[in-house]
DNA sequence: CAGGTTAGTACGCATGTGCTTATCGTGTGC
DNA sequence: GCACACGATAAGCACATGCGTACTAACCTG
């Protein structure tokens, strides 16, 4: 049975992030974000999102501490927030074109740095499965890590 | 080059850090530990350990913060803080058999479950590759992760 | 022995984050 | 039309965490 002698998942899995986490920090600066507001362009993907509580469900973020952030890319010009028509409660949120390319250009340094330490760390028939195990597990819904789920 | 459209190690890496260790909490507290306990009982290993410091250190806590665990930890009579004979202002720290029992207990806990897990949500071939993978990025030194390190 | 250093401990401060409440504009059901 | 519900916003509270300071006991150097 208990044939895997090995450390906790989380014991891994948790210092691994906040060291890829903290790599990723001077990175965004240099193209003058933050961890939020990178979060926030990650989650505004292509097409524009239907408010902003929607927004902050998605990328696991408190809906009234995202509200700055919101404010400050708008000021800057990297998305807009216009009231949806329909609806004038609720704001559309959708990518500028120049939030599209800070957004493209902050993903590039950052997983081109990630690549180089894949191939720097793991061996190269790990790559690939690892990538792999890892965007499978992460495109799970929530609650099917947390709950016991029999 | 950039062939692998992904979302960023960290975005996937991250939330599955965070829901893997939200598992835990309801686990470890069946046990009578909380997080920072049972981190601390992982880090005492089978020898005891010289100092408190060093043990804040190993385990990224810190080391004004774990004196409150450590302190209930002995209380409990989970571990031991002896003052070293040959330098009286250390304190060795050591598990004791119950120590030890609880956090196996725990430990056993929490690994059948990540097991069940794994075993629900990823394809048999990839579950050996992922662990050895994670292994191998987790024993790195921890800032091979975030210099560029060239 | 005197002065400087270190481990452990306690305390306070600042920050980040989650959670709650209140307000305002807007929509919807009765 | 009016009461209630809802989205966005602002403000406040609570808690965990990181960081710095101060104090004590013990060690070490000269």
């Amino acid at each position: 049975m208990s044939a895997t002698p090995r450390k906790d998942l989380a014991a891994m899995i948790v210092p691994l992030g906040r060291a890829l986490a903290a790599a990723e920090v001077p990175l965004l600066r240099e193209h003058g974000l933050t961890m939020w507001a990178y979060t926030v362009l990650l989650g505004l993907g292509e097409q524009p999102l239907r408010s902003q509580a929607a927004l902050a469900e998605a990328i696991g973020a408190d809906k009234t501490r995202i509200i700055e952030v919101l404010a400050d890319l708008d000021d800057r010009g990297l998305i807009t927030r216009t009231p949806d028509p329909a609806d004038r409660r609720v704001r559309l949120l959708a990518l500028t074109p120049e939030g599209r390319r800070v957004r493209g250009a902050a993903q590039a340094a950052i997983q081109a740095r990630e690549n180089a330490l894949l191939a720097r760390h793991l061996p190269p028939t790990l790559r690939a499965p690892f990538l792999e195990a890892l965007t499978t597990l992460s495109t799970l819904p929530p609650d099917s890590l947390t709950d016991p789920t029999p």
